[in-house]
DNA sequence: TTTCGTCATTAACCTGGGATACTGCCCCTC
DNA sequence: GAGGGGCAGTATCCCAGGTTAATGACGAAA
């Protein structure tokens, strides 16, 4: 594990998605990180069953948790960016029923293996961002389970598109019209309970309408309403939300 | 809202499911009580959208968070029983994304709107337990979405059956061979992403299987391990958790 | 008693999306 | 520069599950 970077560097903190800690609470966090860890596209970042833990802020890159059936068929239920959380599950129920894979390099944020208790007593401030990020990542999942039980596949491919655009701008990502996007037909059908076949021909059926450029890892969306109307997806407005 | 009932006079507290509080814990949530709100079968306890509200524990009774399309598609999120805690994201997250409805009768401890707060400040360990509560009802949702992603309509319908007999199993239900079962085949197919006529199909196909009894609102399942492989659906044995 | 509404049940029909299979491209490695 | 693996793209076939519609059973309301 690298040393850690300290957090008064952070390249996160600054963004406008973010909201502003006291320099107290900054201190705790910074004496709470332990380390960096790198992992390289498609390596597994946390074992599905592990009994962790550890607690990991995601500095950069993209991954995604996911749970698997014993015959194989895989659900991804949610995608990371930059100042996602991973590992609180484990940390608060003893093991994880999910595992969490890096879809790119990733750089992770390394809290001491005590650091969430320590915050619970000491920085109610911070408990209660943690709890914020989890309740916000179950936001996420609800809206998962919404797409994937009643939505018809284009609908769920045009609203996973949309999301995923806007989480990337609001993390910084947008360069011109697009935005990098690293999933491949695999991971995009396994996301919407589809096949890698009909997520293909969906995807061909936006291209040809218009509705997005997707090639060499970049994804553009021209009309991000009519984007929003095919998905039948609004989501609310990201709020500003805490980093830790 | 009536009075509150004193938390040393709690109906659930004692079921071996939950976990001891201390005293001055039991005496803090005590006091934060401000009262109980009765609910009467399919009244919506919380509004989709609805701007922050309370926080509740479920005392008696079941109901379902759920979220509801414009063109009136509905899906059912998870389910809660006596012990959940509702309307969290609500406060941590300034609105509801998702309402709530009883499907019984529905009995509600009600907490003072700065209870949340107040708990991070001034007891960690309870704040510690409120996050909990979160992860695991996120675990639920995850479930969720690997079953409606992933399982087919028999794994499905067999999967949520057994979710639902261990967890009325734990909060004490079982009454001979089954358990009270008021959900309607309407309520199961909006859970699992089905039509109402096929989840009819597959639960006369479960129970022509000799799988199960459902009838009169209730339900026994014979072979509880059989369902289990029915279902392709092991979660792990429930955790002894907290209860606010 | 009748009427009405909610649920369960079944049949008949149809389609969205799964399964399989094959092609071609790109990049990596040897 | 020749193989080989991962991924995108298509076509063909077909079935799990959706849709529509009709019938009962039951309980509440009038």
């Amino acid at each position: 594990m690298e040393p850690p970077l300290p957090c008064t560097a952070c390249p996160l903190r600054p963004l406008a998605a973010f909201k502003p800690v006291t320099p107290l609470e900054l201190a705790s966090i910074s004496a709470s990180k332990v380390g960096q860890r790198l992992c390289t596209a498609g390596a597994t970042v946390l074992a599905e069953g592990q009994a962790t833990t550890r607690v990991y802020v995601l500095l950069a890159g993209w991954a995604f948790r996911f749970k698997t059936m014993a015959d194989g068929r895989r659900q991804i239920l949610n995608f990371l960016l930059p100042g996602d959380l991973l590992g609180l599950q484990g940390e608060m129920l003893a093991n994880l029923t999910h595992g969490v894979e890096a879809l790119t390099e990733v750089n992770l944020c390394a809290f001491a293996t005590d650091a969430v208790p320590g915050f619970f007593r000491d920085h109610p401030g911070i408990a209660f961002d943690i709890t914020w990020l989890a309740a916000h990542e179950e936001r996420l999942v609800d809206d998962a389970v919404l797409t994937v039980g009643r939505r018809t596949a284009m609908e769920r491919v045009a609203a996973l598109l949309v999301h995923l655009y806007k989480r990337a701008a609001s993390a910084g990502m947008v360069e011109g019209v697009s935005i990098p996007f690293p999933l491949t037909q695999l991971h995009i059908a396994d996301a919407l309970g589809l096949s890698v076949v009909h997520t293909n021909r969906v995807l061909q059926r936006l291209r040809k309408g218009g509705f997005i450029r997707l090639e060499g890892q970049r994804l553009a969306i021209g009309d991000l309403h009519a984007m929003q109307r095919v998905g039948h997806y609004w989501e609310q407005p990201a709020p500003r939300r805490p980093l830790l």
